[in-house]
DNA sequence: TCACTCTACCTTAGTACTGAGACACACATC
DNA sequence: GATGTGTGTCTCAGTACTAAGGTAGAGTGA
């Protein structure tokens, strides 16, 4: 990609500084980790673009909108709960959800068994929220991978599974266990 | 996944608030769909964290390693090429190229062609440091996506190729269009 | 019951950007 | 040359978080 779609004019002209391109040179194996990391995150942005321009019409971020997801479908959530589920940090949770309290989407509980932990629900105006713009959130994804067959997104969805539990799973700092 | 991993001590006891839970019910494309979407950005995030923990050690983000990464394997480009290959906005690549100057990495260079264009070139410090930790990154990025065979990882490079395409040719606002 | 450790959440300061707009220059047309 | 439009970069305010640390309560064992 990227044949020179634009700054064509002149080759010569518009790239007079070739000095200190440096060649790629690795092995079949490297270069096909690297190429595969390249297309996961530039396809994963390009979705992320859609979805996130498609919860911005009701003045919310992403990620805001994964949390009432996640309590729409699942009920009442500890905020710990919420927060591994949606990945982010503990302050991250804390401020996400103050953020929703305030939008009047969701309330925090009280868990009876902990007082230490707080529940957080949808409100009647939060669920109200979520069916109203869910199922369009859904349609728009849908268009969104729409370029691979039913069958290609389950395929790609195994193969990303795998690698995504793995990836998780691996040490952080230097991981060089490679056991199958 | 997700079976209960913690909190079961007594689902009677520590799940009081089972209330709001909402069904999903939507069909089986659509459900491909929004599952593809939560591995893919499962697998990227979990990804992402090796890498940036990786570039971290270094003192760079993910994003400046990008930009680092561009400049050693293409030569200097214009910012505004930048930008568009590792995707930030135009007061992202300014506020990246100004910070990796700053480090003494990266500099700026007048395009003769056009006065209001630069250059950004690595410094022969960059030039140093990518030679230098550009393999491990490799290395590191090859373990992390190690869980596929190679040829499952061209497989998959292949389709998220296709998706990321798609995706990022669509229109985002509505884009209601089903051309095949 | 005392001490210790662990967990759940919150607070605060900081970071890595984005978005909108401004400015200078390039280019085309008159 | 004058004028309008598009492009490349920069500025600045704002945003969506993260990281590190703090407090309160829960759980465990002497």
């Amino acid at each position: 990609m990227a044949q020179r779609t634009k700054f064509d004019v002149d080759p010569v002209e518009r790239a007079p500084l070739p000095g200190t391109a440096h060649p790629l040179e690795v092995s079949e194996q490297t270069e096909a980790a690297l190429k595969l990391w390249v297309v996961l995150s530039r396809a994963q942005a390009a979705v992320s673009a859609h979805a996130s321009a498609d919860v911005a019409r009701h003045g919310l971020t992403l990620t805001e909108f994964a949390i009432l997801e996640a309590l729409y479908h699942r009920g009442a959530m500890l905020l710990g709960e919420v927060q591994r589920r949606i990945l982010v940090s503990s302050g991250g949770i804390t401020f996400l959800v103050d953020r929703l309290v305030a939008k009047g989407l969701v309330e925090r509980q009280a868990c009876p068994s902990d007082r230490r932990a707080r529940y957080a629900a949808l409100t009647p105006d939060g669920v109200g929220l979520l069916r109203r713009i869910f199922p369009e959130h859904a349609a728009m994804l849908e268009r969104a991978l729409g370029a691979l067959e039913p069958h290609e997104q389950v395929e790609a969805a195994a193969l990303l599974k795998r690698l995504g539990h793995a990836a998780a799973a691996m040490d952080t700092q230097h991981a060089h266990f490679s056991n199958a």
